[in-house]
DNA sequence: GTCTATAGAGGGATAGAC
DNA sequence: GTCTATCCCTCTATAGAC
């Protein structure tokens, strides 16, 4: 064959990484294959060779992008120490992260459209979650309820804060929180 | 003139409330104006008598649905009281809520998309949550952090499990949010 | 105020050349 | 594996009849 295998999975990997980025800043639904393809230097008729469908690329992009997630909270077998969670939760609770999309988390963005999606998608999300709470679990001495509450806050506390228009109504949503989540001691 | 203007004003509030329910179990964006309004029995001419855009659409319905959330928590003068309180959230945080979107709050469906919009949409929306937030905090005893805490992490549980396949996996989230908030005594 | 018809742009996906 | 070209559909918005 003309091209390596190395070369299409390459490929594959640099179109999932500028349409994730795309994705994020704009929402998946209203981001058009060809901007995807041209932002990986490629045309639309190349997109079919690495994927089924934009369906099928929104599962691969999910479970991309929830590892990357992940891999913020050290990998199982050295977990992170409290310092380093806390100051984990609170890089998620910044202006910096409101402001750029495109280089954050996927949650804020892609839950509710992967709320809309077919099987395939929302499976693969929630096994990616349950992981991640998993993950937080741990982190938490054990404590699952805590786990799940944080995780739901930081998404929505992100979203809201990106919906509003003004930096100082982001600052008081991010700011409560993450005095509600880590509190003084 | 043919028609009165109360004609006029109640079909603009029936299409707000048909294009809401479209728009919270589908998205705003992916719903056409077409369907919205066919949905209130009318075609896709009529809908620029009522609205300069479809954005302008996106306010109005952010106001509207944001009211009605608000009148969740009873009117300024007459505050709930504490157990019934306690009733909204469950019932927000409940398997009902995560499976009739249609019927629920715009928040978990329209944040992402309000995230996108234009200024005016983000202005309205920034005033309506701070109003929402103003009032949850009032029945917290003034604590401002905690009413923030409980907006977002309401927002995001309901949102992860509407992302979620299984419903063992969404009551987990639901569950273990409902516990943080409202613990037992 | 609502309808039909249509303009004009952009969407997802496929075929065939290279 | 990628490109060009194209099909067919849907979208937002407008024009003009009633």
């Amino acid at each position: 064959m003309r091209y390596s295998s190395d070369h299409k999975a390459a490929t594959r990997e640099r179109l999932l990484d500028k349409a994730g980025a795309l994705a994020k800043r704009q929402g998946f639904a209203s981001t058009g294959v060809d901007a995807m393809v041209a932002e990986a230097g490629l045309t639309a008729g190349a997109f079919y060779v690495h994927f089924g469908s934009k369906s099928d690329m929104l599962k691969a992009l999910v479970e991309k992008e929830m590892a990357a997630s992940m891999a913020m909270f050290g990998d199982a077998d050295s977990p992170l120490a409290d310092a380093e969670l806390a100051q984990r939760i609170a890089a998620y609770l910044s202006i910096a992260h409101v402001e750029h999309p495109e280089a954050g988390c996927c949650l804020p963005t892609l839950t509710a459209e992967v709320a809309r999606a077919d099987d395939g998608v929302r499976d693969s999300f929630e096994q990616a979650i349950q992981q991640m709470q998993a993950r937080l679990c741990l982190l938490m001495d054990g404590d699952s309820d805590r786990a799940w509450s944080v995780l739901a806050q930081a998404v929505g506390a992100v979203m809201l804060a990106r919906a509003m228009r003004g930096k100082p109504a982001r600052k008081a949503v991010l700011d409560g929180v993450k005095r509600q989540i880590l509190p003084k001691r």
